[in-house]
DNA sequence: CTGAAAGCGCTAACAT
DNA sequence: ATGTTAGCGCTTTCAG
């Protein structure tokens, strides 16, 4: 691979002079310009990344670190932030989380000497996610609620829950459950919001929990919640991806979605349009949400400090597995 | 951030000694070791990667093109490439095909400068993956025919084709569709395996194809195919998106799987155990595929040369949608 | 067993 | 308008 001084030597010029020609930070002669051009031509030139970023200190690179690639909450945002990477030519360095042996802090200490700046969607410890700060890099945090010295994205995650209970009480519904990942983001104020809207009716909301947000741990959960005593109808659950799998084996128990019991997520997964019958979820818009995250980060590099705390409005999206049919609703 | 000369200084040493001690490349007496080593941990060093892969042409960084991190196909493959990469402390870089504006060299070109390795699963002309070979660095190409110059790793798609051909003959279906997805890696392959088997039990296969391999695109495929003068009593589809797309839509005209008409993909996506019925499709472990490509290329970098050419057995996997129960099968 | 110094390829400030 | 040169932070050969 041709480096900076061939091409300097075959062109003629100094190597100084190349250098400025191809970051166009100076013009020259049109003839200097264009024995630098045909001799980049000539030797396939192209400039080596890492010199480039050593001796500006700018990598061209940002790091993206999600909990589990293997949910699509958080392919879609990566969708977003790639996009966008990709058309500022910037490269985007994936980390899992769940993959990730040696705790946070040291991987995102790692992660962030290659990168000009972070985003994160992960649960992390609220200690972590404020430590992120002292990295002396910009880092957005996906879903996380504002916080000084972070730029942060996210959509109200009790509003979220809010909704979900309110449509639950509006098709009638009496005795709801919400499945729980403990310690994940979002998880408290998801469940919260849902228990302070049926509250006010009057109603209570038990608690079951997951150890993962996976369709199989869906599917596990589903029969302790619903062959007990006091089965509820109503079921809220994490994220979509344990709601598809409590739908799933609801359906080979003889449950029936929702004449006997209604199901709904958070996140809005196309899997939701694939189940049957098709889940109610509550729409974030996680591919713009990436898109956006992607965005501000590049204005923080580029000096243009961008609103630092962004608010996605979040959308309630009914479909079957909440709405019973109007007979059935009126005995 | 702490630098290499400041650690040196703090603990009396040269900055040579310093590096040396840090890289395990030679041993000093424990005095010398420990001060260095107390140094270190009071300025909370970590070298600079940048800095290091400039000295040592090493970046410890490996490239990975996908199609589209939309599809799960790919993200179980980015899953496994990850879990190894994060053991062996590299960092991955990934890149999103369909997102990529500027064709698939130049694209590759540059992210190949930040890595030491590429793994490559992506529909890309045969001439483009040729070239690949001479950037210089090992590249892994997954799902495609042994090649000399690349490692390759794939399952057999010719095979998988005819597996789910007479997995369908054997149900005594009789009317045979493919859904194509054209210029994909693999498409022909799958097509003529299924072809084959049928052919020879004197039956014909006819072709729809679709643009993308979308769960929509599969929807939007399904009237066409099986609201005409003489329907399919079996589709293979390109890969299991489109297959669910294709069931779902089904399930809104009315039209019932398997009873009217069966349908299998490949891929053995976990939203072929959420669709109603289930998918048959043939599993390639890839998530493995991703864990052995990565691991693969380790072997390449670290000169071990490792077997060019790995062969992932498929596996066919059956489940409700193409398997009808007996007695409508004896009509 | 440890230190000195020459690069790795490029940028940017300073000369000319 | 173009050339010179001192770094960027680290590795590694070669001396001592």
């Amino acid at each position: 691979m041709a480096k900076i001084n061939e091409v300097a030597a075959a062109a003629g010029v100094s190597i100084g002079t190349v250098s400025k020609f191809i970051n166009k930070t100076k013009r020259f002669s049109p003839d200097v310009e264009r024995r630098i051009a045909e001799a980049i031509e000539r030797l396939g030139y192209e400039s080596n990344p890492l010199a480039r970023s050593m001796a500006t200190g700018q990598t061209g690179a940002v790091g993206v670190v999600i909990q589990d690639i293997l949910n699509p909450y958080f392919t879609a945002m990566v969708k977003g932030v790639n996009r966008i990477a990709q058309r500022n030519d910037f490269v985007v360095l994936i980390v899992d989380a769940d993959e990730n042996r040696k705790g946070e802090r040291p991987a995102l200490t790692k992660l962030s000497r290659r990168v000009d700046g972070l985003i994160l969607n992960t649960s992390m410890p609220d200690d972590d996610l404020r430590w992120t700060a002292s990295l002396g890099k910009p880092v957005v945090a996906v879903g996380s609620a504002p916080r000084d010295g972070l730029l942060t994205l996210h959509s109200d995650p009790v509003r979220a829950g809010e909704m979900l209970g309110q449509h639950l009480l509006m098709e009638k519904y009496q005795r709801f459950a919400y499945i729980s990942l403990p310690n994940a983001r979002g998880d408290d104020e998801r469940r919260a919001g849902a228990e302070q809207v049926l509250a006010r009716a009057g109603l209570p909301l038990r608690t079951f929990s997951v150890p993962r947000a996976t369709v199989a741990d869906g599917e596990r959960v589903c029969a302790s919640v619903m062959l007990s005593a006091e089965p509820p109808d109503a079921v809220i659950c994490y994220n979509d991806m344990i709601a598809a799998g409590f739908i799933k084996e609801a359906e080979r128990l003889g449950i029936s979605i929702p004449h006997d019991v209604a199901v709904c997520g958070f996140d809005n997964l196309e899997l939701g349009k694939l189940t049957s019958p098709t889940l109610t979820s509550i729409d974030t818009e996680t591919e713009r949400a990436g898109e956006v995250a992607m965005t501000t980060l590049l204005d923080a590099l580029a000096g243009k400090s961008p609103d630092p705390h962004t608010m996605l409005e979040a959308r309630l999206v009914v479909r079957e597995s909440t709405v019973r049919p109007r007979d059935a609703r009126r005995r």
